[in-house]
DNA sequence: AACGGTCAATCAATCGATCGGTTGGCGCGG
DNA sequence: CCGCGCCAACCGATCGATTGATTGACCGTT
């Protein structure tokens, strides 16, 4: 019953609700439900763990970037898809985006220069987005590094208190989330009809199944 | 030489680098140049500073934003000067704002709901603005709740990526996310003339003043 | 002599990791 | 069908190191 993903599972609630540092492998063990011990059996050792759910996630959000960014040559249309993809990715799985925005500090040097080239190479798409979108007039904007941060940083910020059941659906969310993207870059709400349907994002191997307890995370 | 002061800006150095579980009292009294012991004679114990750091924080968030509100009845200007307030205070200090932010989950119950009902009180501050904004007809917002959530993450996520002496003034970043913070609500940009001065934040005791080693934490 | 300040030494507890050893089920030769 | 060997799965015990916190002694100043 106990596996390699059960145990990442576990990781991730825990890494959540205490920090990775804060979090012991014989406390992971007990979440698993077997011995500290075993799970090196399954996991080659705590950062090793951490290391696998963040590139899980990384990974994830790069090939739906791509995706994203096939659909349309129109740079609304692409920098709305980005977004509808990086909400849904953090709705669905708010407890793995969590970690692995949070806890890149405790990896260590070499851990987090892979992590960190995987997240630059993902963030790189907006980078890209915004300035075709400034260039072509297509976007009014001001600053681009601040407006590229500001969205990032909104959108990240959607694991902080969203949860799978909330109030808002997740095409809900993506729809709040795509008019003030459009708001934030001085451009007209784009039809939900050029976006395609291909942006469905998968819950993640990492991601807990039962956020009720996670309740009091949202603080 | 040695102080409470030092102490803390000790703390908020090592939180903000390596988090408060990643952290041992022996780190934190290397950094100040004491022995671990003599950190209790000045301070209580670890989660003592971290709390003081926190409460101080939050305070000053809580003290500028009842100057923002009192100086104009149009949730306009009240959106916008509470933005300016909480980018300032983000920008001049980053890794106080850093720590009081994502170490909430590890202070014991009864600190964290203290801390959490300063930052509540906080919070309430935007709704209620975005609220009569929207009643009024002032805002044009869809999700009232969103809305806040959005505009909060985009402005605590400076601290993730500014510091001071950055290519951006405090002034030029307040300008860039008044104009972001009115464009999420669907309001036409308010003038500056129309926001006061009165909104200038001061470095608090618990920032390090030299943030150059910390460059690395901008991953 | 009394004081605030400082630290080496030490406390029990816990850290991540590894060890040797036990278990149980499966495949295979007879 | 038996019995042997194998190996993934699992655990108790323990490793050296470190955790937050405390003590008692020593220092210079008053």
């Amino acid at each position: 019953m106990s596996s390699l993903i059960e145990i990442h599972r576990a990781a991730v609630r825990l890494f959540a609700r205490q920090g990775y540092a804060g979090t012991g492998i014989r406390d992971l063990g007990k979440e698993v439900g077997i011995n500290s011990a075993t799970l090196y059996h399954y996991a080659g050792g705590k950062e090793e763990i951490l290391v696998a759910v963040m590139a899980r996630c990384l990974e994830g959000l790069l090939a739906g970037g791509r995706r994203a960014l096939g659909h349309s040559a129109d740079p609304a249309v692409q920098l709305v898809r980005l977004v509808r993809l990086h909400v849904a990715m953090e709705a669905v799985n708010p407890l793995t985006a969590y970690v692995t925005d949070r806890e890149v500090r405790a990896l260590s040097a070499a851990n987090r220069a892979a992590v960190l080239a995987l997240r630059d190479d993902y963030e790189s798409m907006f980078q890209q987005v915004l300035e075709r979108g400034k260039r072509t007039g297509r976007f009014q904007i001001d600053d681009l590094p601040t407006t590229r941060m500001a969205l990032l940083e909104m959108c990240n910020g959607v694991s902080n208190w969203y949860r799978p059941g909330g109030r808002l659906s997740v095409p809900e969310i993506q729809d709040r989330f795509a008019d003030l993207a459009t708001r934030l870059v001085g451009c007209p709400p784009v039809p939900p009809a050029e976006c395609g349907t291909d942006l469905a994002v998968a819950v993640l191997d990492s991601e807990p199944l039962d956020h009720r307890a996670d309740e009091e995370a949202l603080a």
